[in-house]
DNA sequence: GTGTAACTCAGCCTTTGGTCTGAGGACGTT
DNA sequence: AACGTCCTCAGACCAAAGGCTGAGTTACAC
């Protein structure tokens, strides 16, 4: 029985590539190719594939909002992030989201092969990596969990070095807004400088340490 | 030609599970075993491998403590670092150390084999990730050899979070010293706060993550 | 509608952090 | 003896960080 296959991709040369590989074995067929989320749930409405690939990261439908609409019309369509670096909490938010498993673009072709072919048959394949930053989500007790959105979004930036200004240039903030949230954090944290909440960010894994 | 290879590692289960492995290529012949740095050392003295084997983390002696003791005695000795986890800079202090190789113990047994085939010609054989690591590690032309002892210290408080009056306290300086070294630091490093910094000493090793 | 939580920002204030200049003592090298 | 490096600290000064209060905005739940 051949898997077939939908790949949500908005890089046509790694929509290409993967076809490539994919197609080498013969128990797979791509069905189709969709160029961001909102595509990829209209070619799975059509189509019912078995897989779908999803980029993470597109225009217009990101994967991560993609995914949980797919998983909710059709919880039989298993559906693999795929992304081109392992960042923040990407990992956590596309399995939170109801992806089987997680890919790095550079995957090995035979690792990708056993991957899709064991999410398939409903099987949990994450890379290495992958996994260990859900054992690290799971392993924290005092999770930020109690942190907003917002405030991970600091947290993220605080955990590169930047400074309250460049935060709040970056997520396009006032300077005071920053603060508000970095006061919150420390206070929800139960810490006292950015610096001690820096390197909790990366040891919980919210950051990678090669920043 | 059979590549001779001591395996240092202080699980019993690893050491087995290597064995297997490896034997099962006609090419390696297991010439001993070790349990700590030690006795790896005593092993390479007494039976001149072509490869060590070598986990970084074992009771006695470290793996890392034994790598450039080998290595100075017995040049013509290649030595491939092999961890559970990849932590920190473990492939950055592995590689000073003067590990040829750096693998993690989940490792398929191919690229396993190919790795040390590739050891023994003296070829190097990064792991994807292991290689990413570095690649920001040469990228970040300041290391810390740069700064003194004192600094160091200074630098291992702030890499926990200590505010300059806790680091004045412990060390038992003025917290006008603090200042002054944290501000060489700073210029040393070509930085502009003590998060970046305490963020690069997690990144080079200089304190675990799990501190 | 009436909360409730999250996000945004302001003003005010205190503490901490960081720079610069200068300087004295300890130690080892030349 | 003279030099350099490291370690120590001081004073002055400015910038950044953090705490506190208050307040307007959505959005979503009840």
């Amino acid at each position: 029985m051949t898997i077939r296959i939908v790949i949500a991709d908005d890089h046509a040369v790694v929509r290409q590539g993967l076809t490539m590989f994919l197609e080498m074995d013969g128990d797979f067929e791509i069905v189709g190719e969709a160029t961001n989320g909102k595509e990829a749930i209209e070619l799975v409405k059509e189509l019912q594939p078995d897989i779908v690939l999803m980029d993470l990261l597109m225009p217009t439908m990101s994967g991560l909002e993609a995914i949980p609409i797919i998983r909710e019309q059709f919880p039989d369509v298993e559906i693999i992030a795929l992304t081109s670096v392992l960042d923040n909490g990407s990992v956590v938010k596309a399995v939170r989201a109801g992806a089987i498993g997680y890919l790095l673009k550079d995957t090995q072709s035979d690792e990708l092969i056993r991957s899709i072919k064991a999410a398939a048959s409903g099987q949990v394949q994450l890379s290495p990596q992958a996994a260990a930053m859900l054992m690290q989500e799971v392993r924290a007790p005092e999770s930020p969990e109690m942190l907003t959105e917002r405030e991970l979004d600091v947290l993220r930036l605080i955990a590169v070095g930047k400074s309250n200004r460049e935060i709040a240039d970056t997520l396009f903030l006032g300077e005071k807004t920053v603060k508000t949230h970095v006061s919150n954090i420390l206070s929800k944290l139960n810490m006292n400088s950015r610096t001690q909440a820096a390197l909790y960010a990366v040891k919980i894994g919210l950051v990678g340490v090669m920043g």
